[in-house]
DNA sequence: AGCCTTTGACCAGCG
DNA sequence: TCGCTGGTCAAAGGC
């Protein structure tokens, strides 16, 4: 199929913010075709096991913690998590942007006080660097996350503050504790328990796009039309790095679109230049998606400080420790990755 | 001095 | 062929 062959060496990120002012629905990539195809938002294919799988190992394996659902019942397992996001998530009014982009699909929420840096930061997230593996991190604005068709009743209202969102996908989600996230960061800062291997991990940060571990070089900037705000390109000033990225904002100012390019071939840079080091944006609602088995999307709404509980500030690699005001203001992301 | 951002120009792809 | 758009280059200036 040639969609598969498309997307088949793309790992594909989407950052989205959920306020934007004027929605221009730019053409979709190829990558945002392939994941409405896969979520049920194309010709109705059914979703492929794939995806589950991976994204059930991901929590069997790396969030061994207890985990709450809507509730608050404990339960340690990734199926228990996805029926439990599943059985609020398809249809009725408080369908997430998620839930849209799924078309029905699998998905869960994640709320505050887990950080989907630490899936990001992971090895499963931004998996390492396959020789052949190109990665290519997209996002797009949520309204492309809408299949095809008449619009949806139901369809995230984009004017709403990211406070507003935040209770709409709180209603549908289930807790992971921090504790459990303080775990999942330790499993993977602990080589011993990564099967995978220990190297470095990407970060996105949603706040500070240029500032997700690696150094960057800002070597382009265009004008998009319809925003007030540029396209701003960006090189990894590390050398021989293929890696690019552009940062795309909203007529706010507010980033809404960070694009990843290539990989890294190399480990994120021990001392930063500005030694600013890590500072990734505390998480809200993570949504994952399932897909080709190659794709997860997650939404990053931090727009509800109250929720947040940081009991992970002692760790200079946490990603958790933003004032409660930046992360309030913080966007909500949706994040798309495709693995080859 | 080195690295970065800014900014206009250039080039390629596409309709 | 032309115009538009996206991506990149490179000079200039700032920190």
């Amino acid at each position: 199929m040639a969609v598969e062959d498309d997307v088949s060496s793309i790992r594909t990120t989407t950052l989205v913010a959920p306020t934007r002012p004027t929605i221009t629905v730019p053409q979709r990539p190829p990558a945002i075709e392939t994941a409405a195809y896969f979520f049920g938002g194309g010709d109705g294919l059914s979703l492929s096991p794939g995806p589950l799988s991976f994204v059930s190992s991901l929590f069997v394996d790396n969030f061994p913690a207890d985990v709450l659902t809507p509730d608050n019942q404990r339960t340690t397992s990734f199926s228990q998590l996805l029926a439990g996001a599943m059985s609020v998530s398809p249809g009725g009014g408080g369908r997430s942007t998620a839930g849209m982009f799924a078309g029905g699909g699998p998905m869960f929420t994640i709320p505050s006080g887990f950080s989907p840096s630490s899936l990001l930061t992971s090895p499963m997230f931004f998996p390492p660097q396959a020789p052949a593996q190109t990665g290519f991190v997209h996002s797009q604005p949520q309204p492309q996350l809408q299949p095809p068709g008449p619009p949806r009743p139901d369809t995230f209202p984009h004017h709403m503050p990211p406070s507003t969102s935040t209770a709409v996908h709180g209603r549908q989600s289930f807790e992971v504790s921090t504790q459990g996230d303080q775990r999942a960061r330790n499993h993977y800062n602990n080589p011993g328990n990564n099967n995978n291997n220990n190297r470095s991990y990407n970060v996105v940060n949603v706040d500070k796009p240029a500032d997700d571990g690696y150094n960057w070089r800002k070597y382009g900037q265009k004008p998009i039309k319809g925003c007030e705000y540029p396209r701003s390109y960006y090189k990894c000033t590390h050398v021989n790095c293929p890696v690019k990225k552009k940062v795309e904002r909203s007529s706010d100012g507010q980033i809404t679109q960070i694009i990843y390019k290539g990989q890294h071939d190399h480990e994120r840079p021990q001392n930063r230049r500005g030694g600013g080091g890590r500072d990734s944006t505390e998480v809200g609602d993570i949504h994952f998606v399932g897909g080709a088995g190659q794709m997860m999307e997650f939404s990053d709404d931090s727009g509800y400080g109250k929720d947040h509980e940081d009991d992970n500030n002692d760790d200079d690699d946490d990603d958790d420790d933003l004032p409660a005001s930046k992360i309030r203001y913080s966007r909500i992301v949706h994040v798309i990755i495709y693995y080859t």
